[in-house]
DNA sequence: TAGACCATTGACCGCGCGGTCATGTAACTG
DNA sequence: CAGTTACATGACCGCGCGGTCAATGGTCTA
């Protein structure tokens, strides 16, 4: 039979045996070399792949996939936003995955709802992939789907999502327990939170780091805020807030909600961070200049989707074999001039420091 | 022969022999009720239904592209930063091709060269797509891959990578012709415009329609200044302009940088908008909560990506035939409070609008 | 009643590759 | 020298599905 021909007469995509007919060789032993399979000879080596680019041959996937039963690709289920955090996070699989010699296959829930997230791991299955990476897990409810490939929960507890998940996380609990303990150690009695969507780990892991903070000081817990990651619900919270006058500190759980927080505060006469500390979550580089320049902690998604997809191979390729430990995530905070000590009732208290602070940080273990 | 059995007993995935035994039909009968195909029996059709619910049947991917020749899969470049723009205009491509009956790839190239691009567009390729969306081209050079599938650029002029190219846009030098007009009406003699890298058409569009506004109202145009879309190249930018008594008004290439400007325009004594007009470009909302709220233009995403797709698709599924025309997408500027008229000798202007301002806006065509 | 026609179903092939196993050939060993 | 090992290659099968075409059975027309 002859071989399909494309439109305008275009040929048809070479095969494996064209370069082996251009090779001289077996189609197996094509196969051998493109797989990086020892047993072959370097002069053959050689051949075969000067035919291979002679016929700007690619390997079929769909065929590769279908004989060996591997797809050699790892899904994602990410979230349907474009914020900063959930934005850099896929980012940092995307590196994460590169060179690791698996290709993505992502999928957005819009919404979170277990019966969304469970239409998106479907969906994804039926593409076929080896594993899969749930970027941000919402707690409520079981995913109501059989799943049998390795899941990566980033971001929740172990127990999370059947036998074969593993898990990984940017190390909220401690990241937020980092910004508690700056307030306090710049003097403030308390501190505030405002929280995101407590169906999220996300914002879980992170009360439970400022939760832990005051309890180590013994401090006072103040009641929660909740918002939903947005500006706007930073600014409601804010409202609420000013009208307190024992105030002076807010740990806010995303950047974008500490500026409207600030906002809020700002407008009801509550100077930041003369008046009112705000530390934000995440790290979005811009909120160094805006006024005041915000004092955050960076979320290391970098090292974090490293560490996930390390295990999550690790689940793939070795799946009867303990995984790898849990290596220490950095906790970087970055001091701008959104903080300050309290105000007190005598001076006036220092003011924000002036515009060198842009980038100043440290960082600790 | 036995068919394999997973890990822990758990049988493997079932096989539409499996569905069709179960229906009492034969293989090909269960393909047509999966595909929807005609000349099946109702009566048929719903006990092949059942019987695959009863196994959690799901198609294999890999063995129906191997068949069939098509992937039914989209493959996106996208660029691997986490702006709110790049971010943005990822889940809008996501949204859109939700019940398109495709999937989607995602490789990302961190710098955009075009080297970087031809890997990942390789990538792709191998991975097996109908299909290709360029998220952001870049202007520079030939992407040096022989695609045989259909490429939508986003963004680029029609000639830019090979015929079976199809193009969309937001827009962008109308959006950009907006935002400048927009602050001519307020009464500024001329526009300073910070830039992108130029070598994106992101920001030469804009650049296009902003000395296109100048000119059609015999304006000076003034040097172009060239950002790299983060804040900190908008600061860098704003100390220079802070030094020029004759700036009035700037239009801004991104949110990001428009704050960074922002920022250097207020350290330096320039009040914004008082003495220094600012509009931004994309539409960030976070930046109706900055002081002062940012005025900016809303880039189109949804409607880009959706009419992208379409005739993508279009391209994909019928490619001798003409594709759907293309629709005007809506110009959606922001105002806020970082606009204002230009200071004038005699009075001192109007001071910026209060905090009710945050989100009013006004659309046209 | 015979012929034409349609709706419905299944037998069979092969998509392009990796896996298994048999077959070679060269380099050692005792 | 025979026996053993290490290396190098190819013949052949089948992964799970869609496509083609033939076969079946029923209904309609002349």
């Amino acid at each position: 039979m002859t071989r399909v021909v494309g439109r305008g007469g275009s040929p048809a995509a070479p095969r494996s045996a064209d370069v082996a007919q251009l090779a001289g060789v077996s189609r197996k032993t094509v196969s051998r070399v493109l797989n990086n399979e020892p047993y072959v000879s370097d002069d053959v080596r050689r051949r075969v792949i000067e035919a291979a680019e002679e016929l700007g041959y690619r390997l079929n996937n769909a065929a590769r996939t279908l004989a060996s039963g591997r797809t050699c690709s790892i899904g994602v289920v990410a979230l349907g936003t474009a914020g900063y955090g959930t934005a850099s996070l896929l980012v940092a699989i995307e590196k994460a995955v590169r060179g690791s010699g698996y290709a993505l296959r992502v999928v957005n829930t819009l919404d979170g709802e277990p019966d969304d997230i469970a239409a998106a791991v479907d969906s994804l299955l039926e593409q076929g992939v080896d594993g899969i990476i749930v970027s941000e897990p919402i707690v409520e409810g079981e995913v109501p789907v059989r799943v049998d490939v390795p899941v990566l929960f980033l971001g929740a507890p172990p127990a999370f999502g059947g036998s074969r998940a593993v898990t990984a996380g940017v190390g909220a609990d401690l990241l937020a327990r980092a910004a508690t303990d700056h307030l306090l150690e710049l003097g403030h009695q308390t501190v505030h939170h405002l929280a995101g969507p407590l169906r999220w780990y996300a914002a879980r892991d992170r009360v439970e780091g400022w939760r832990t903070a005051l309890a180590a000081r013994g401090r006072h817990q103040p009641p929660l805020l909740e918002g939903d990651w947005s500006a706007a619900s930073g600014y409601l919270a804010g409202r609420e807030l000013a009208a307190d006058p024992e105030v002076t500190a807010v740990f806010v759980s995303g950047d974008d909600m500490a500026i409207g927080l600030i906002h809020a505060l700002t407008e009801a006469g509550r100077r930041v961070p003369h008046d009112v500390s705000v530390i934000g979550f995440d790290g979005n580089p811009v909120f160094a200049y805006v006024t005041p320049p915000l004092t955050t902690v960076r979320q290391p998604f970098d090292a974090a989707a490293r560490e996930g997809l390390k295990r999550l191979i690790h689940a793939i390729e070795e799946p009867d074999t303990e995984g790898p430990s849990s290596s220490d995530l950095p906790v970087e905070l970055v001091v701008r001039a959104s903080t300050a000590p309290p105000p007190t009732s005598s001076s006036a208290g220092p003011r924000a420091s002036s515009s060198r602070s842009h980038s100043s940080q440290r960082s600790s273990a």
